[in-house]
Order: C-alpha cells, then sequence, then structure tokens
DNA sequence: CGGTCACTTGATCGTCTTCAATACCAGTGG
DNA sequence: CCACTGGTATTGAAGACGATCAAGTGACCG
C-alpha cells in the first residue's frame, strides 16, 4: 500500500516581550477592548501569538479546550465533520473574531487556516483570570456569543428553507458586508476560500455553486474578474434574491 | 373578500406578592440558580410571571427586545420567517430555557407557545441590575450562550447535510434525552410539537417527516402509538443513523 | 351527523446531486 | 519554449431525493 507522507506543519509559536496589544490590529473589533489602555500589559501576559500556514487545523472538533484564540489576521474556516467525510462549515473568523465559545470542555468544531493566520492564544486558566478581573471582557463575550447566536439561527434559515440561488445572494450580500451585518457595503470581494468551502458553507455542491454563480454572471448581477474576486453589478436585485423577496 | 377574524388572546398577567422564585420547577435548570437562596426574593421582585396559551406568539421577531423571558412550564418554537412564509424553527423551549440571548436591540426570532405555557418575564433594565448585583448570573448566561451556539452548529451540519431519515433519527434520539445533550434517554417521547413543526425544524415538508416516519415504523425502528407520542425501539439503529455511520 | 384539522399515502415533478469530461492556471522540469 | 502535473473550477448528462399536488383517513367536536 503507498503512503503519502505529509509534513506536518509545525505551528510557529512567537512569544516574546515585544508583542503587544497596544497596537493589535484586532483589538477594536475583539472582546480585548474591554480592557482599558493602561492595562493593556496584563493581556499580552496572558497570551502568546501564533502564525498558522494555510491550510493547518489548529482546532480540532472533540479535543480538550485547553486554550483559546482570537484571530488578529487572515481567515480560518470553521467546520464540523460526519464519519463519512461530509463537512458542513459554520463560519468563517475573520479579524477580531474570539475562537472557543461553542465548547464545552472539548471543541465542538474544528478550524483551519485558509491563508495565513495570526492568532493570539489564551490558556484556558489565564483567560479565566482575566475575565474574574476584567467582568466588561466577559459581558462583551456575551455580546459577542448573542451576535454569533443570531448569525447562526440566520444561516440555519439558509440551509433549511433556502434554495441554491437565494443561498448564493445571501453569502454575497453578506460578503460584501465583509462577513459582518451593518458594515459598510462594497462592491468588490475578496473570495480568499475556495469553491468547496463556500459548498459546505451553504450545503451545496461544488457545481451548483460554480452553476449558480455563472447564472449570476449571465444575468449581469455579478462579474468574476478572478477566481478568488468578485464585483457584485447588481446589489439590489442580490438583496432581493437573499431576502426572498422574489 | 372573506375575512376570519380570530381572537387574539389576551396574554394574562400575574404579578402577585405570591410569586416565590424558592420552588420554581425552572431554577435548578435555569440562569436563575446563580442566585442565592437567600436573595431569591432580589429574583422574584424583577420578574413577572406570565400565562400563554397553546398558540399565541409571545416573541415577534424584529420588534424591540424589550424584556426576556425564561420558560417555566410548557414547550414554546422559536423560529424565523422569510416574506413569502417559509418558516425555520430554530429550536424548542423547554422548561429552564432563557429567551432572549439571540438579540441585538431587537428579537431575531419569533416565539409561540406549543401547549399552556408558564413564563417569567424580566425587562431588560431589571435584568441588567440583577446581572450587575451577580456576577454569577452572567457567567451562568455566558454557559448558557455556549450551549446554545453548540446546539445550532450541531443544527447547521443536520440542516446542511444530512438526509431526511438521518435528520429524523437525530431529532428522535434528541428527544429521547428531553432535547438536551448528556440526559438520561427515554424510550417513551412526548412530541407536543405538530409533524408541520417538526418538518420546520428539519428542514423538510411534513409529507417527508410522515413517511419517513413510517418507514421507521416498518423497519421497527420506533412504534407510534399515538399522533403526539412515540416510541423507540432500536435506539441503537437510531443513533448510528443520526451519525451517520451506517 | 357535517365540519375541521392534522396526519397519511400516492403519483408526479423539479431542483440539486452525482458522475464524468473538459478547461484553466501555476509550478516544474526537460 | 513547451510538455507535464496537480489542484481547482466549469460545464454537461443522467439520476435521485425530497417537494409538490392531490386524494384519502381518522380523531375530535359542536
Amino acid at each position: 500500500m503507498s503512503m503519502t507522507l505529509i509534513a506536518r506543519p509545525r505551528v510557529r509559536e512567537a512569544r516574546t516581550g515585544l508583542h503587544q496589544c497596544d497596537h493589535c490590529d484586532a483589538r477594536p473589533s475583539s472582546v480585548c477592548n474591554a480592557i482599558p489602555d493602561h492595562l493593556l500589559d496584563r493581556l499580552a501576559a496572558a497570551s502568546v501569538v501564533l502564525d498558522i500556514p494555510p491550510g493547518t487545523t489548529f482546532i480540532t472538533e472533540g479535543e480538550p479546550a485547553t486554550a483559546f484564540f482570537n484571530v488578529t489576521r487572515g481567515t480560518a474556516k470553521l467546520f464540523k465533520l460526519l464519519p463519512d467525510g461530509r463537512r458542513q462549515i459554520t463560519g468563517f473568523a475573520h479579524l477580531g473574531h474570539f475562537l472557543g465559545l461553542a465548547v464545552s470542555d472539548t471543541f465542538a468544531f474544528s478550524a483551519e487556516a485558509i491563508d495565513p493566520v495570526k492568532l493570539c492564544r489564551f490558556s484556558r486558566a489565564r483567560l479565566r483570570v482575566l475575565l474574574d478581573d476584567f467582568p466588561a471582557m466577559e459581558k462583551r463575550l456575551l455580546e459577542v456569543a448573542a451576535n454569533e447566536l443570531v448569525a447562526a439561527q440566520e444561516q440555519m434559515l439558509l440551509l433549511g428553507r433556502k434554495t441554491a440561488r437565494e443561498r448564493l445572494a445571501s453569502f454575497l450580500v453578506m460578503q460584501s458586508r465583509g462577513g459582518a451585518p451593518c458594515q459598510p457595503q462594497r462592491r468588490r470581494i475578496a473570495l480568499p476560500m475556495t469553491r468547496s468551502d463556500i459548498a459546505d458553507y451553504l450545503g451545496l455542491t461544488i457545481e451548483t455553486v460554480s452553476r449558480t454563480l455563472t447564472y449570476f454572471r449571465t444575468e449581469r448581477l455579478i462579474d468574476i474578474p478572478a477566481q478568488s474576486e468578485l464585483l457584485i453589478q447588481d446589489l439590489e436585485a442580490l438583496e432581493n434574491l437573499a431576502d426572498c423577496l422574489t
């Protein structure tokens, strides 16, 4: 039996005195903003910076949740697997996203870097201390959890009740807002994830994703200058489709 | 044009000195257990007891979230609607379930009583005060939110990647544990919800639910003594189906 | 009884999947 | 420069699962 040997990428760990939270890109949008500026050294001391190469799984479903993460750069996909390999991507984690809410001793999902990802890692114990010392951070976590719950319910609606066209439209509209609601919309969308990722996120196959995107293109709703780049031509039509007003 | 007039059920409000939290059925399993016994009067003072008749919608998606609820009796369905009437039930709320996590000023879902439901209502302001006074309660809320998030992701996997048989099997196995994981399994399941509710929960139609249940019955996996009652005959087979090990 | 409502069962249909072939693109080496 | 390779995306044809449409059953109730 031939065996492919895959070099397991070593996760580079950078724990240095240089690690500073005060000019972290993620802070404005992350739970860390609950900690006042003059105490940021506490936060820096509790965390370790990691560099994750693309394709690396850094959280595995079912493994003990000994540490939590904060994404400070890049995009990760969060997913669950069935024994036969079927996959459901439950979300994409961008700048500022806190990983470790859906947890009950063990992680309920796996996480894999799509492009080069930078993480802040907090051990469970150290985070516990931080939360006890900064109740505001716990409040922020609750806020974040509430928002994720809203998003999750929206996704259930999509997966349970929307058609392929509606799912793709919803996805594109969401991406045009940078993955979060209430953000300014951009016509140009970067798609760091593959078609397969999009399919597994929307509960479809890659063929259906591909076909539907070409439909949208022939209908002049979008343009696809490159594989990982997309231009929205008719946002209103897509929004109507997404909210199923058609 | 003929018009059906529906008597809007008045929600009975019982705000009396008799409202006591110390022998509330919901307390052991709800967020209220974060408050020590000798301070339960604070909790009672902050809440109002409501009786909700079956079929009454007591939370409407999009309306301002001025109050939160705790279910102390009965079962409610939580759902989202599309403009054309398609519905996705995102969950069922039983004894002890806190309603108001998936919130961002306005409710992200609607809630309707399936059978006679009793609720504890907390105004947003009063709950705020309670949470500030009892940080343990905030911690409990975060726990609850984390658990709901885990459940939501599991449901996304179901909706996005499982077949009708697998969905029904997952549903039945979950119900045999009383809707929550880690609880003792019972062979006899009460199904207060209609087939239509089950369908909208699993992203199917009532016909598919009905058919699949009869398949299960002819395969001796289950028995259906009454419409709202179900007996599991072969739990192992159902569990294998649910986790897609077949 | 007739009426309603929820559920079941049957026949047909359509959307999305599956299977398969082809195109595309970047990287590598002759 | 071009052939070769591996990974990813697109396109086509056929098939299946679940949806839709429609009829029938049974329970409950005034």
